[in-house]
DNA sequence: GCCAACGTTGGC
DNA sequence: GCCAACGTTGGC
């Protein structure tokens, strides 16, 4: 099983949002970067299961846990004028951004925040501290997803 | 709001 | 293909 990290700005959508959505599930649109968009539609797959942090907001950090309930499919937002993550150059023919679904788990009684996360010597590997910490869509190992959920869940 | 660290665009 | 200019992300 793959393990993921999704950012999202809780003031558009977080985890609060996702646990309130029809079947608790919410596709993941909108990602317009190439390297999140190859993650998207090559390598999340079914049954994945994804942290999901908020960013640019009062509690940055990891905020709870969904799964993937849907591998990735062509991004509808992109053949919408309309919609803001509309792209032109797009076609149905030859889709040029991906999208998953996703499903809630759970979110935590408090917000692992980015500080610890970037204080935990064992984690010093992850995207999120590292280089490429823009990705809105990362990989995180089966270690490092064992490590933050046992700080998230207070099992330190 | 600032600004560093990226990613993208476009002229050549 | 280079690279300067520009735009975006995201923590603080």
């Amino acid at each position: 099983m793959g393990y993921w990290l999704f950012k999202t700005e809780p003031d558009t959508f977080g985890i609060e949002d996702l646990k309130h959505r029809p079947q608790q599930t919410e596709p993941w649109d909108g990602v317009r970067n190439y390297q999140a968009r190859n993650f998207l539609r090559d390598s999340v797959a079914l049954n994945d299961k994804v942290f999901i942090y908020h960013s640019s907001c009062k509690e940055v950090g990891i905020a709870g846990v969904a799964k993937v309930s849907r591998a990735g499919y062509p991004d509808e937002t992109q053949f919408n004028p309309e919609s803001a993550y509309y792209d032109p150059k797009a076609s149905r023919d030859n889709p040029r951004w991906y999208r998953v679904d996703v499903t809630f788990e759970q979110q935590f009684a408090r917000v692992l925040p980015l500080s610890t996360i970037k204080a935990t010597p064992a984690i010093h590997e992850i995207g999120l501290v590292k280089k490429g910490h823009r990705l809105s869509v990362m990989p995180v190992s089966a270690e490092e997803w064992q490590i933050l959920m046992n700080m998230a869940q207070g099992k330190q």
